[in-house]
RNA sequence: UCCUGAGUAGCUCAAUUGGCAGAGCAUCCGGCUGUUAACCGGAGGGUUGCAGGUUCAAGUCCUGCCUCAGGAGCCA
């Protein structure tokens, strides 16, 4: 009787029959020997099959089978340097579950619409399936980094009736005969929960409709959003440097064989060392100028400005102190500069732009207050978070962090399309 | 919304100055006992994005439209 073992723990079953259960990835075949590439979605292995070795029957089967059919293959487990993985299955008998013609998607190249249009198929080639798997390892690796911390995990709801940052373009939905927004960040609620448990954080989808069409965006993406009490913006410096090196260098570790499958170049991720930079935003439209750069005191930056930014330290840099008109009402002014509000932005190295944006709110009532009339908000909806600073406010800090971001960084993923099971996009809901 | 580029076989692409629409892969047939996106021989496969125009002749030139890409704006 052989046993069901993933691929992945092949090299451990050495010399013993096991039955293999998957699909077809790919096949060559030699006129008396035939290899089958088969994937289970532990990996891949090469199963080797001799004429004449085997039933006639089954031999058949394996002249006839396409890509993508489903298979259970029976065989001996054999280490031989001839196999890419170096373990390979000596085949004693293969059933079909299903006999497949003409998948679309071959092992050559495609093109991007071709393949977005297939991505329910494309998922299951390699450098996908790497990247989705340490996107799946990484959502691990930042849930523990907070829950091993005391943090606690606090949902926002997705259904709001405000917008968080006024400016920002909204879904708009109806709910109930009312007019309902998809939330474009968690924080607001999180800054309740810190309230109530001194630590939180949220993960889970954002919603923005942007007509933004770069590789830096979606119109649903994952943040993760963790606010704290009693905390200042360099407590949230230092809390976004830590979490982001751990998550690097714990990647790295848990990571490797889907980053060699990537063939991302490992020594820009060893880089990640603490300390980043952290410069005044003031000192980063000097070094902007000094570049040739046409940047005035006031803008803020473009995708062009963040990686020559991150160049030029070659290790992840924080911005701080940003000017108050380019930042959202509830930011924390600084004591020192009334133009300036205690806000950072982290901006990965290797041109993977801002993945963190954060800072210092507003605990005080009655400048909170007047922000909100500044900034032309309806002040109804925002009773509860004033609310806040009435009944035992505190100074305290929080960032958000892009989930596609940080995956197509590690990974090395030029487009946020490929670090997301089914991206929505502007122009693209299917499939 | 603006700017730039692209659209030719199922897929990825070529086609000289406007002069017979091609290749590789995939598919089908045949060959091959160690292949690594296997290889070798053969076959089938086209309303050149759509509509109009110029010309003896348009994939190629002109006008309009559609779709896609990635950059700006906006942002994680």
């Amino acid at each position: 009787m052989s046993s069901k073992v993933p691929i992945d723990q092949l090299a451990q079953h050495i010399g013993e029959q096991v039955e293999l259960r998957g699909w077809l990835y790919n096949k060559r075949s030699s006129g008396k020997i035939a290899f089958l590439e088969v994937r289970d979605g532990s990996g891949t292995v090469q199963a080797v099959t001799v004429r004449g070795k085997v039933e006639p029957a089954t031999w058949e089967v394996i002249e006839t089978i396409g890509q993508e059919s489903s298979l259970a293959v029976t065989g001996t487990v054999k280490a031989d340097d001839r196999a890419p993985s170096g373990v390979e299955l000596v085949v004693e008998a293969i059933e079909v579950f299903q006999a497949v013609e003409g998948y679309p998607i071959s092992p050559k190249e495609h093109g991007v619409e071709f393949l977005m249009d297939r991505r329910h198929l494309w998922l299951r080639s390699a450098q996908q399936h790497a990247v989705l798997r340490v996107r799946s390892a990484l959502q691990k690796i930042c849930r523990d980094y907070f829950y091993e911390r005391g943090y606690v995990l606090f949902d926002s709801p997705m259904l709001t009736p405000l917008s968080v940052e006024g400016t920002t373009t909204l879904f708009e939905t109806d709910y109930f005969g009312r007019s309902a927004f998809l939330s474009q960040s968690g924080q607001l609620y999180q800054e309740a929960g810190a309230m109530a448990f001194g630590k939180v954080f949220c993960f889970g989808p954002t919603f923005r409709a942007e007509k933004s069409k770069t590789r830096r965006h979606l119109t649903e993406f994952w943040m993760l959003e963790p606010e704290i009490a009693y905390a200042t913006i360099d407590d949230a410096m230092d809390v976004a440097e830590d979490f982001i090196c751990t998550v690097i260098a714990q990647a790295l570790v848990e990571c490797r064989s889907e980053l060699d499958v990537l063939e991302r170049d490992l020594s820009a991720l060893e880089a990640v060392q603490a300390p980043f930079p952290r410069l005044h935003y003031d000192d980063s439209v000097k070094l902007l100028q000094e570049a040739g750069e046409e940047f005035e005191w006031g803008d803020d930056f473009g995708g062009g400005h963040e990686t020559l930014l991150s160049k030029h330290f070659g290790k992840p840099v924080f911005i701080n102190r940003f000017p108050a008109r380019i930042k959202p009402f509830y930011m924390e002014p600084d004591p020192e500069r009334d133009d300036l509000v205690l806000g950072c932005d982290l901006i990965a190295s290797d041109g993977y732009g801002e993945i963190i944006g954060g800072g210092q709110r507003i605990h005080d009532p009655v400048l909170l207050e007047s922000k909100l009339e500044e900034h032309g908000l309806p002040r109804e909806p925002y009773e509860w978070y004033l609310d806040l600073r009435r009944y035992g406010t505190v100074p305290h800090s929080g960032f958000g962090m892009g989930l596609e971001r940080l995956v197509a960084w590690v990974t090395g993923r030029p487009h946020l399309r490929e670090t997301i099971p089914f991206p929505r996009t502007i122009g693209r809901l299917e499939p």
